[in-house]
DNA sequence: CAGTGGTCTAGACCACTTC
DNA sequence: AAGTGGTCTAGACCACTGC
């Protein structure tokens, strides 16, 4: 009799378990953004382990930005409205260092139908409804920054300019705040480009001047990928940082 | 009696105590990279703690990148020479997603006095003698990448184009093994910039196209900066990637 | 089979916050 | 004083590697 062969998925560990558990629950909108998740004994005490192993499983979800811990308060769900996190996801800053206060303007706010690119990217399928922004980022009156925004209309249902110009603050809080979707984590593309003349015309530059192109897609719990913008930066009086560790 | 007021580094935690401990062994080269460091049952012996202790700094130490734990095995001072860290600084990656096999030219080599901006940079005095190196970087043929690199002469000395050549293989490689420097870390900025005559004639692109400028500060052990480089990269057909967390 | 790192537990105590 | 996360220990056992 032949013997089976091994299982696929060999091991798991139990600290593994309960993060999935926990990841489960703040995708399923049983803690919100901002507020405390239970303590680590009552954890431990609903998951039948030790407050160890929970220990173990906040830890990475806390390395992961998912979790925030406050030592004497508690451990809280992240969220893009506290103050630090307003714009964790901007990387660029003026040359001189000066704190950089951007001001918004939007163009335009319209439902189109998804091209085969933004489809992908959003994995949804070609043709289904998606919601357009355009928008300018102005820094000490200067337009530093013009971009468009894709989001699935299914999702963002009703969003209108109206709506967006009742809001002041970064668009991941108001994704948050008024659509209850936490963005997790992002990946960029950069490349340099020469601007053509609607670029030239929004960042009053002269054609052909050079600009980052930064293309992100950002994605909520369990990898969703929720918002794609294709962003232009002047970079003559700022940079993107990075650190590579 | 007056009370004493608090010490200003009111609480060091025992684990933060071994981990810097650690830390000096790394940087005073008595575990080279590659090599394997104590068991950890080895370690707590040395430093009169628990075994959980040591594990603790060690997973920090990990998680920065300055050793690997392989179970089984033992845990090994992070390098530059294995296969999979040859390009941990490289971001830039072909549009396409195939392998990204860069060809490298150098075309000087020269000892000169450090501008203040470079000596600023690298924590020397102005005047201090370091080494720029100037390469060119092809992909399939075609010019990649040009970069300008500062290093200190006297941590690098007797650096020459000949040296270089006889090199083949990532630079952060070279320089572990020929002069006993670790990179640990990077920080970069960039901007997009139009190219000069100078940068159109070395990567073969006409007058004004635009390039990514990526400026570069590389730390080793102990948050010193051993290199600095400027370098610009074509974009048409490859982009630079970065991952928000 | 011995040695390594990886997981899990139980319990003690510390540091910080809030009441 | 009570409750939270943070540190530290000791010990058991598991998974992986190499002899």
């Amino acid at each position: 009799m032949p013997i089976p062969s091994l299982p696929a998925a060999s091991f798991s560990p139990l600290y593994q378990q309960i993060k999935a558990m926990i990841l489960a629950s703040l995708q399923a909108a049983e803690w919100l953004p901002g507020s405390s998740i239970p303590s680590e004994m009552e954890l431990a005490a609903r998951y039948l382990v030790s407050q160890g192993t929970v220990r173990k499983a906040i830890d990475e979800l806390a390395a992961e930005n998912l979790l925030v811990r406050r030592q004497g308060k508690g451990t809280f769900v992240a969220t893009h409205q506290e103050d630090e996190w307003q714009y964790r996801f901007l990387r660029l800053e003026p040359d001189t260092g000066e704190k950089f206060l951007l001001v918004n303007r939007f163009l335009a706010c319209e439902q189109m139908k998804s091209t085969s690119t933004i489809a992908k990217l959003l994995k949804l399928k070609a043709g289904d409804p998606v919601i357009q922004i355009d928008r300018i980022q102005s820094f000490n009156g200067k337009p530093i920054v013009f971009e468009e925004i894709w989001l699935s209309a299914t999702r963002f249902k009703g969003l209108s300019l109206d709506k967006l110009n009742e809001w002041s603050g970064p668009m991941y809080a108001f994704y948050e705040s008024q659509y209850g979707t936490h963005m997790v984590r992002a990946e960029e593309q950069i490349k340099a480009i020469n601007a053509n003349q609607e670029l030239a015309t929004h960042l009053e530059l002269p054609l052909g001047h050079a600009l980052l192109l930064v293309d992100r897609v950002a994605f909520t719990y369990g990898n969703k990928p929720v918002e794609i913008r294709h962003a232009r930066y002047n970079t003559s009086q700022q940079h993107y940082v990075n650190k590579l560790n």
